[in-house]
DNA sequence: GGTAGTATAATACGAACGTATGAAGGAGGT
DNA sequence: ACCTCCTTCATACGTTCGTATTATACTACC
């Protein structure tokens, strides 16, 4: 009757973590509820029982996949913005870390982006990963407003304009490809799409100074 | 055994309206499956049956919904193209009109977030809608391009960055406002956002012709 | 070697699902 | 009045779902 949680189960035997990575990849592609415990157990090649040992049902296996998946994210980000530089080279090497980073995860966009929109409540740690993320990018705006490289405007508000476009442009790849042919799987143009995207923030961010008006 | 499709049904009696209104929010809010029929003819105020038969599955509702919503997002967007001016003023009236259709309809960004995410095939419809509207904004971009006014680089790709901003912030506007307590839902904080995504988008497209290096 | 404690396995259970079926209503034409 | 067609209704069917239950294997320690 008492489900007593067998265990918190951090630390992980393999069986964890075979569900933990298989349940990433199914509720990435079919989302929680197009998710079945059945799927998942096959998949990872354990008993159907297994979930409900571990982790005590599905929605906290759920729930784990969010946490480990979205938290790294924003210790890559902070990284590269504690690197040296002006602040517009930082926020280009944050664009990039945040590209490759979304490339390292592709399943990620999908499983926050069902998280956005679903009408159940954000699990915190996604809400301060999201938070932190914007916080670090405004500051760097802020810093270079202050030292004049990067033109006025609120920098919560660019901060969304610059995180918008790694993350929508990953997300929406498998559409891209088919709809605009542009295949970010070829590495050649992935490195053309991230470049363009940071030209078009540093465009979009940058101070131009008129010598005369 | 047979279906035979009752009807096409485009032409619409008041339940099947109510069933396309009501499945369009349910869908949004929690997915294909997550979606129940019953829950869908509950709310709808209609009997249990009504689905199969206006539309005979769940899945064909479910693709009435999705053309019906994502086809006149092109229509909004080329008129405001269509409208006088420079390439750069076209384009924020593009940006702005995009904002706007995305406000009137809040379903939206969420339903086609999980057509993209899915594994399913994409319907032809809503890939070409999408097509559509990346070759608009490429073509306005191209024509100010051509006349000097647009910095170069690829259009299409610019184009990808543009549509990113009105997409995500309307489809994280939830989690924006919690996280970042940017709260969309207030009008005059919405005018600073689209204000602000389209002081963005000039500056990370404007020429600027430095009269002296 | 027996005994705990932990992990895996096979199966069972009740609920919810999408859809099928057949009966009942209701408006229009003859 | 009657028949016809369209729509609504109540209910049934078979499947699949998440989880519970019980039994079996494996490991460590006395």
């Amino acid at each position: 009757m008492n489900q007593s949680s067998p265990v918190p189960d951090s630390a992980g035997s393999e069986t964890v973590a075979a569900l933990v990575s298989t349940a990433r990849q199914l509720f990435s592609k079919h989302g929680f509820d197009g998710t079945s415990v059945r799927a998942i157990t096959a998949r990872a090649g354990t008993n159907l029982g297994a979930i409900t040992y571990h982790f005590g049902s599905k929605q906290a296996l759920y729930e784990v996949v969010i946490s480990e998946g979205v938290g790294p994210s924003h210790l890559r980000l902070a990284a590269a913005a504690a690197e040296d530089g002006s602040p517009l080279q930082r926020l280009e090497g944050v664009v990039r870390a945040f590209f490759d980073f979304l490339h390292e995860n592709p399943d990620l966009p999908s499983l926050m982006m069902q998280l956005l929109t679903s009408a159940r409540p954000i699990p915190p740690v996604a809400l301060q990963t999201m938070q932190a993320n914007i916080k670090l990018l405004a500051s760097l705006i802020a810093e270079g407003q202050s030292d004049g490289s990067i033109r006025a405007g609120d920098p919560r508000l660019m901060a969304l304009s610059i995180g918008a476009q790694p993350i929508w442009l990953t997300l929406a790849r498998r559409a891209i490809q088919e709809g605009a042919k542009i295949d970010q799987e070829d590495p050649h143009t992935r490195v053309r799409v991230v470049d363009s995207v940071v030209d078009f923030v540093r465009a979009g961010l940058e101070e131009h100074l008129e010598t005369a008006e």
